[in-house]
DNA sequence: TATGAATGAGTCTTCATTCAT
DNA sequence: TATGAATGAAGACTCATTCAT
């Protein structure tokens, strides 16, 4: 949940563990590339100069350009994933698992505006990674559902309003709109659209997040 | 609300003034190029063979590749702007103004893709377009504040979650997933989660539209 | 049958005729990089130099390099097929067309080195070619079986025999080695290998070559 | 005579000395790599990739590419050398050894086409193998002149047909036409364009061949 | 205005070669 | 000797832009 995606400027001096270190560094180059001038204006000689690298080096961990991307928005949507997962496993309640998700997003975009940008990025051009996000969410809905805690006609309605109003509080935070309690705010909203009782809603969306 | 944007097709030869016809049409042809691949990837070359023209041609309309993106997104933009403001001319509840944007959006979007299509790629990646929409939204947001029919916090965050859930939708409708009333659902979920009572949502979301 | 190929040298103010000159210019001046330093030493950079063309004015004619190799190796095999169909218009023996085919290349190469060197280079390296010629062959060959002036008793070795042989005489041409009366020289053991009689082949090979 | 060249596949554990043993193999997967790409095409990555070995060991070994292809040039040149001599030891009728030099040609590529193909690919692009294989004829071609069995003018032009003549063929076996007795048929037709006696060339072309 | 040939800077990609381990 | 990561020069190809006709 820090900031060891962007950490490219320091240099690798600290473990000499492995030399595959390049392609993490390479990665990480990436997305802090993807923060600043988005995804498709990426170059690979700008990757290579910003990674203190050579343009050829980069073909040894990679084979096009395309799937320099992909492992961005690989590592990007596995991250979420991991840190999703591993906050709410003591969580048994669908909403409030629902609710984790929604504010660890938006709390993790306002401490690092960086990453936020490039998964707004990926999120933007990637399908696939759509696809990932959203099976995430979608167990942590039916399970909601079922418990009587929400209730939505259409599945697919449901995870689509879910994901792009967070997408849309990222963007707003990338931009530089940020108030207190966002993550609180928004989540309440989401409930209360997918039905929740207010009160409910109110309760959950401010229960204090799992370290 | 027709397929006028994408109407490169047809022969130029109806109503079209002899003039300027060939930036409308440049206009057009590169809109349709959007939804098919998106703004980054649309090229000059495409956009004059496609429109049967020369890529000269495109020159004399307009100064740079930018000032063609430019003019496609402000089209876009009025065209949404127009549609909205005249459907609700003779509307004065602001909740009802909101309903109606909302639901116009989701019902062009899934009578014509291709339109869905190339304003998805455009607010993606144009900033200013992003505030011309808000900017018709806020004033109806403020006035059903107002009345009291709805309430929030955070006037920028309520402008956000409209608009993001508005688009994700229509994400959905070009990917293909469109059910019944998906406008009347939708704008449900967004005006309950803006603080609306459920049955007042339910009325406004059913209403028939203006024609 | 001049030097036509190779006279990309003189500036292009000729004619003013046409501007798809420079695709021709393009293929002449490839042609004489091929004699030069072979077919896989062509690069477009160098192409574009000599032709005193920019790089991206190649893409205007062709689609990729192959295509420009290709539309070489079209161009020698079309002006071998037609020079040599030309000078046996009138001759209806078929010993005798092939004798004159065999010795036009000999002196062709004589002549003009370059073009031989292009030749051999285009043939070793383009399957398509090599049939192209073949099939300029067979017919004459066939023609010869049936008159009884030679003899063999499979078709695609005859033909090998006769373009192997004299590919491999052009190669020695272009080496340096050139000797009097080498067109006949060479068609006389063509001949008489293909089962001529000897005082036959003499004859033919000496006959003068049609204007 | 078998297959030896292209044994790079077996695991390397037979006879070879454990010294030097990795040249013979970057030698051997080099030839193999020549018969289904061609010289130009290789590359020094795939070699070290289809010889299990890493790019850096070639290093070890050659100092340059071209010192690869050159080693392989002669071991192309070497193996044909002392294959044709060792047959023909006993062998003291110079039309006989010219017999048995093309004849061994046309067999051995019959018998292993991967070899005939590295070959056609060397000679093309080898000037100095070419000569390597001219000097080995030019001896016989002599004492079968000396002998009356066969006259020419030119010593060269002779060289030449022989040898253009049979790497023709070459290129005909490997593109899959083989016919029976092809080395035969395709002596005969060689040693009576060098004007040799029918009679005797049908006779000392279809001897047998030396054990 | 319309044309389309020409331009050339910018990108991706390949591959022989070097070198520290 | 063996390894394989790193290098960087070189080449193919793209595309916005210019300009003479």
């Amino acid at each position: 949940m820090s900031n060891q995606h962007i950490s490219f400027e320091e240099p690798l001096t600290r473990g000499h563990k492995k030399k595959a270190r390049t392609k993490q560094l390479l990665i990480d180059t990436a997305l802090s590339i993807y923060a600043d001038i988005g995804v498709n204006a990426l170059t690979l000689q700008d990757l290579a100069e910003k990674a203190n690298v050579s343009n050829g080096t980069i073909y040894n961990y990679f084979k096009t350009r395309d799937e320099v991307l992909e492992a961005v928005g690989m590592t990007l949507a596995n991250d979420f994933s991991d840190a999703v997962t591993q906050a709410s496993a003591n969580i048994h309640s669908g909403i409030q698992r629902v609710a984790i998700g929604i504010r660890m997003f938006i709390n993790k975009a306002i401490q690092d505006k960086d990453w936020a940008k490039a998964l707004i990025n990926v999120i933007h051009l990637d399908d696939r990674m759509r696809s990932t996000v959203a099976n995430n969410i979608v167990n942590d809905l039916e399970l909601a559902k079922k418990e009587g805690s929400i209730h939505f006609k259409d599945r697919h309605i449901a995870v689509t309003f879910i994901m792009s109003a967070t997408i849309g509080a990222l963007i707003s935070i990338t931009e530089g709109h940020v108030i207190e309690d966002h993550d609180v705010l928004l989540t309440e909203m989401i409930l209360i659209g997918l039905g929740a009782e207010p009160q409910q809603a109110y309760a959950i969306a401010q229960l204090p997040l799992p370290v």
